[in-house]
DNA sequence: CAGGAATATAACCGCAAGTGCATGTACTCG
DNA sequence: CGAGTACATGCACTTGCGGTTATATTCCTG
């Protein structure tokens, strides 16, 4: 199984899921609208979400309420880390900040 | 294709590529040992990472160099950033950070 | 020019992932 | 208790991915 966050990541619906659950918790009747999928469809990737600890969930009658477990996302963020200084030039931002140091 | 940063990284032999080569070039014969698979297996997974623009290739004779180019993992750091202040409790953090700022 | 080294491409295979459809389950309400 | 709502699960299907083996390509070297 792709528990992984990067597998998890790989698909776009999964983090369009994510991305409306970091604004409030949703039931699965509104993500499925929102991402134009069937509502199994939906379920799948929820379950997905689930299984890596990215969501979960809190039964209230039939319904559910998915809501956003970030905790795994540090995974990446981690891996990322030590590439994190290599794109954005900082060049210009590195030569301001020492202009600054001269200035003081 | 899955042309996408998120994709490619699903995969963690192409991970491992990207890790080795964050420390120099390398041709293609040392990450063929490194990450332990065939020769054409590891060819695959560079054309895939060259296609998402995260390595380029700088022939030598029959050699290939094969060197890091992270501006595509930009769009992974981005669409991270509105969680990484939710997991890490920067409850601690923030307070020192509000302390400091009471001070001055 | 022949042979070998380094890499890419082609052809093929197995399997898992993503999707749709149909069905099952759990709960509410009349 | 029966019907409807909200969601999960099962099944069938298709596609693409990751892997290997075999072959082509390019270049160096004797």
């Amino acid at each position: 199984m792709s528990s992984e966050p990067f597998g998890v990541l790989a698909d776009p619906a999964r983090r369009r899921i994510l991305d409306l659950l970091r604004e409030r918790p949703r039931l699965v009747g509104e993500l499925t609208e929102a991402i134009g999928l069937s509502q199994p469809g939906t379920s799948k990737h929820l379950r997905v979400l689930r299984e890596a600890g990215l969501v979960t969930v809190r039964p209230e009658a039939q319904r559910r309420w998915y809501e956003l477990r970030p905790e795994p996302l540090a995974e990446i963020d981690a891996w990322l880390t030590p590439y994190r200084w290599m794109w954005a030039d900082r060049f210009d931002a590195l030569e301001r900040h020492l202009d600054t140091m001269d200035d003081e």
